[in-house]
DNA sequence: CAGCATTGTACAACTCGCGGT
DNA sequence: CACCGCGAGTTGTACAATGCT
């Protein structure tokens, strides 16, 4: 502690010794095990603050669990995936476990190797939201360790998943629209393949129920779908060729707030000329709700998504064995980035 | 891989017997070590394909390298920190390293939980936020493991740090705002237990550099800080008092964008009765350059800190035992959120 | 007897079942 | 019975030693 230049960090032996008790004692006062009486565990506690001694993470994975739980995220720059964490982290106070994200590459597909290095960690849970990744893959995954998605709808037998109703946020979404009087609704979403090569993700179902209820109104002639890679510079030359080319829509329903702002970005820079564009987000994300962006957007409460996947999470690693799949129910917060069309 | 319900996962072992080689030649081929010829990689590798075989890190921890690096933050939510993230991510590309984030806890002085958590682990080194730790703690941190400090102009022995320049950036927002014309300046920043108390801070260095320079301007009885607790609501309470109290300031520096934002939605909320305020930031963050918000910042540019940090994280890593302090130069994004006093 | 490639084996730090007082 | 300790087991690394041209 005081002196520098320590030789070696000390281990569970140091510790025993100093107690003057074996090493399997002072495992259990670790652990909290059964069969310690209050006077060993006296001692070793003492032990253990005079050396300052921690045990090592890497050696208890050996035998027993790492007390970790990992999070996969596909990047941190997404507000809504800071609720998703912030939502984790708090509900894992007081629980012995220590919560690690690992950003996916900014690459595609880098999904798996995050989440493979989560596993190569022996983390005892991992959470993550993986669209691109095959199902049958994370099947594989979930046999060796307690997983559960975000943002999928899969069907699943080994894994649990917790997901936004996106059907039902897609129909508050166009009721909103359609009942203040728009019908050149676009919709701007990621690529294909995640949507409609996928269609059990997030934005495969929101784009199919885009274009379901699109044309149950008797708007499918005005359907019309942009995919895109979520980069900012794509997104915002993608929405200035809607804004600035024919049949400009009147509202743009963007897949997620990110893409939404930038959407509001394109839209201010066209300034007057562009026209009057509606936008609408999903995930409510803080900056939604300032005043000087004010976007209309589907809140599905990301802290509270968070929390639930630590909780399924916690039950797997307690034993449960048949898989959960939570739906969270949708709101729509309507501001002023949404309003009835002037033409 | 294809059989379901596999009895266990791989081992060193597995792959040396499918390979028929010893446990020891499977290791150096893992390690690229020296001394392999071809003929036994390729037996070696075979087998790996063939089981799926992964080696664990845990294992890997108890005599060698971990290849992991731990990034300690004080949260996700503020922007500036998942720049720095993406950074460290770019610059790890090729790097044989697997970088992981530790979230401190939302209460306050949970940073060395979370450095100690990364150390816990075994990683190969650690970056972090942490203006509240003592710097004779982290010393000790550094002796066991390599250590890259963001945010603090510390004097160290032990661990390197990356940090803007804070004087001159304090000093280009409060030109820029005096020669504008203002003379009400009030500085809105972090509690005091991360400013005066800890002189060497980002946060300390700034506030520092605003009392010198109103008071060489000869406006020391303008000089006015607020001192707050960054959750949104006690901002925005804190720029209401300031907004509808006496001697209204007409500019407020805030000491990051995450605290401006909140001070340009309390501005908004005021309406025209609270006002001209001009606003700037600290970061320039992404939020700060759109349109809507066009928040007048001072770019330190996070991708680079953390790709910085890296080098030095990895520098050290190889050997390296010398301390360096690497400072980052700031300029002055000037944009509509600070303009000429009205009054 | 160099000069390789390859193997044997001593660790590393902890957990846990079982046997002993 | 309640407590405690022995010792094997966990998977990989790295160095010394061996074997082979």
């Amino acid at each position: 502690m005081t002196t520098q230049a320590r030789t070696r960090a000390a281990t569970i032996n140091d510790v025993a010794r100093v107690a003057g008790v074996s090493r399997a004692a002072v495992s259990k006062v670790l652990r909290d095990a059964y069969g310690v009486s209050d006077a060993m565990r006296e001692k070793v506690n003492a032990a253990i603050d005079e050396l300052g001694y921690r045990p090592r993470v890497s050696a208890r994975g050996m035998r027993g669990a790492t007390f970790t739980i990992g999070i996969e995220l596909p990047n941190l720059d997404n507000p809504f995936f800071s609720d998703l964490v912030s939502g984790a982290t708090s509900r894992l106070l007081g629980e012995p476990y220590q919560l690690i994200v690992a950003p996916a590459s900014p690459a595609n597909a880098e999904g798996e190797r995050a989440i493979q290095a989560l596993t190569d960690r022996q983390v005892d849970g991992v959470i993550a939201i993986s669209p691109e990744v095959e199902q049958s893959w994370l099947e594989d995954v979930a046999a060796a360790v307690p997983l559960v998605m975000l943002g999928r709808h899969d069907d699943t037998r080994e894994y649990d998943t917790v997901v936004g109703d996106d059907a039902a946020g897609t129909r508050l979404v166009l009721e909103h629209l359609l009942g203040l009087g728009h019908r050149r609704i676009a919709h701007l979403t990621l690529p294909e393949s995640v949507t409609v090569e996928r269609p059990n993700t997030t934005h495969g179902v929101r784009e199919a129920a885009y274009r379901r209820i699109m044309a149950d109104a008797g708007l499918a002639g005005e359907i019309r779908v942009v995919n895109v890679e979520p980069d900012p510079e794509t997104v915002y030359a993608a929405t200035r060729d809607l804004i600035d080319g024919p049949d400009r829509p009147t509202a743009v329903f963007a897949a997620h707030d990110e893409l939404a702002l930038t959407v509001l970005r394109a839209v201010a820079d066209a300034g007057p000329a562009g026209g009057d564009v509606s936008v609408v987000g999903y995930d409510d994300t803080w900056i939604a709700r300032h005043p000087l962006i004010s976007l209309t957007s589907v809140n599905q409460s990301g802290q509270h998504m968070g929390g639930r996947a630590i909780d399924l999470l916690l039950d797997r690693v307690a034993g449960r064995k048949h898989p959960v799949h939570e739906v969270v129910a949708p709101r729509l917060l309507v501001r002023e980035s949404s309003r009835a069309p002037t033409a």
